[in-house]
RNA sequence: GGCAGGUUGCCCGAGCGGCCAAUGGGAGCGGACUGUAAAUCCGUCGGUGUACACCUACGCAGGUUCGAAUCCUGCACCUGCCA
């Protein structure tokens, strides 16, 4: 695998060094020959989100690159748990802990290849963490800790107020050891993660200089917010899972789909590998015919089919054409139609449910009261059509596609129920 | 350790015995306008029931009262001032 000298200047140009340690050192690195990097994945749910997106295509940009990825997933760290600004995490048991690792592995691994000459490898820090003496791990790494410079990070700064237990004040040693041990035994000399991690990366680097006198690389993508600055990646149902289970690919083609303007660039560069001519292309376009949406479409095109695969995204689009065009939802073939109201979400239901009844159980609406509020506001659709009525008791004459009601709540939020 | 003040709905923040499910702002949601965008304007914003009603809620636990978010007692936590 050769090395592609012009890596840096793409993650520069697509936005994704928030930070670095000294950039043409790194530089000189990375057109030199293959480094080997690391970048961790703490199981604190059951799924990557789009934050941990971020890193993993960053990966796979160094990987195709030419260089060597070591993904690691947090067996030891996740059992403790950063330090996070909004307080003190709960812990979590040692059983979830390893379900989890099981599972952000398995989200991981389709991203990196395990082939070739720089072939990507998994590692485990609980693997190095779970066995370590505590008279060993003081006085080999905590003995390289100011704790005043502990004490001057941001985030433990904001907690020394509301109080911050030494467990997860510690946590920057365990990263730290991460990429020493990675260093020692693979040579792995460049570590990069989320902004907020950036006190964590650095940890690392020192002590790899501090205990071993080594020089090491880091840097850390931006946090991706709205342009009001509050974080991104929400949706109605909580954060921007990678898991199909957890947020459906049509929920997650949706999200990009209906991306503002100001912001679909900027995704583009860090969630797409479309090349710098495409995305400034498309920029154009959004600029000069913003009607057309080409980028957005692009967008959740290409990150649908990256998580989800190619299958899943025409299956997205499919239901999205389906019960967004202008056509008559009549007009569908029942087995469009149905596929396109599983792929939105379905739920199935008794004949002569009154609608009402049917916005709740499709969790259109929380309960019966916002039902019947939004019912109120002329925000709540049969077949595309406006229910008025907050006592309609849908009836055979009502059903498409061949037993299927189609119910909307405002202009995007879409649901099928299946009468049987 | 002493003194003073605070703890209200998703968040901020009024209310200080009945007119309080609780003013106002923000977020959220719906409508209009559009492009399944942004901004703007309008509406809505605890639950169940068609309105009257009922249930749950104003840090926690008790009490006073016909009646408490509002008064009293204890507890927990937070803030300011003094040591």
């Amino acid at each position: 695998m050769s090395i592609d000298p012009t890596l840096l200047d793409d993650l520069e140009w697509r936005g994704l060094i928030a930070h670095s340690t000294d950039l043409d050192a790194l530089r000189d690195a990375l057109t030199q020959g293959s480094v080997r990097f690391y970048v961790g994945f703490d199981p604190t749910a059951p799924s990557l989100h789009m934050g941990n997106l971020v890193q993993i295509l960053t990966a796979r940009r160094l990987q195709l690159a030419g260089h060597t990825p070591y993904a690691l997933v947090g067996g030891a760290t996740g059992m403790i748990g950063d330090p996070r600004e909004s307080g003190e995490r709960t812990l979590n048991s040692l059983d979830t802990v390893k379900d989890w690792v099981e599972r952000v592995r398995r989200q991981i691994e389709p991203f990196l290849s395990f082939e070739g000459t720089n072939a990507a490898t998994m590692v485990n820090n609980y693997d190095w963490t779970a066995s370590l003496s505590t008279i060993d791990f003081l006085r080999d790494i905590g003995k390289h800790f100011p704790v005043n410079r502990m004490l001057a990070r941001d985030v433990v700064r904001s907690r020394l107020e509301a109080g911050i237990s030494y467990t997860e004040f510690s946590y920057v040693l365990l990263q730290s050891m991460d990429f020493l041990n990675l260093y020692r035994d693979h040579g792995v000399t460049l570590q990069f993660g989320g902004s907020d991690q950036w006190g964590n990366l650095t940890g690392g680097v020192e002590l790899i200089r501090r205990a071993d006198g080594g020089k090491a690389h880091a840097f850390a993508t931006p946090l991706v917010t709205k342009s009001d600055g509050t974080k991104y990646g929400k949706t109605e149902g909580g954060a921007l899972w990678l898991d199909p289970e957890m947020l459906s690919p049509y929920a997650f083609h949706q999200f990009w789909l209906n991306v503002e303007d100001e912001k679909v660039g900027e995704l583009l560069r860090i969630f797409t590998f479309l090349p710098r001519e495409q995305i400034e292309e498309l920029e154009a376009q959004t600029a000069d015919k913003p009607y057309l949406r080409a980028a957005q479409k692009a967008l959740a095109d290409e990150v649908t089919t990256l998580v989800h695969g190619e299958e899943e995204t025409r299956q997205a689009k499919a239901a999205a054409t389906a019960l967004f065009g202008s056509g008559d939802l009549r007009e569908l073939s029942g087995t469009t139609l149905a596929a396109a109201l599983r792929e939105a979400g379905a739920v199935r239901a008794t004949a002569g449910t009154p609608f009402l009844d049917l916005l709740v159980q499709t969790g259109l609406v929380k309960s019966k009261g916002e039902a019947r509020r939004t019912i109120q506001e002329g925000g709540a659709y049969l077949n595309n059509e406006r229910v008025t009525d907050p006592d309609l008791v849908p009836g055979a004459e009502d059903l498409v596609g061949g037993g299927w009601l189609v119910l909307r709540r405002g202009k995007k939020h879409l649901a099928g129920v299946e009468i049987g």
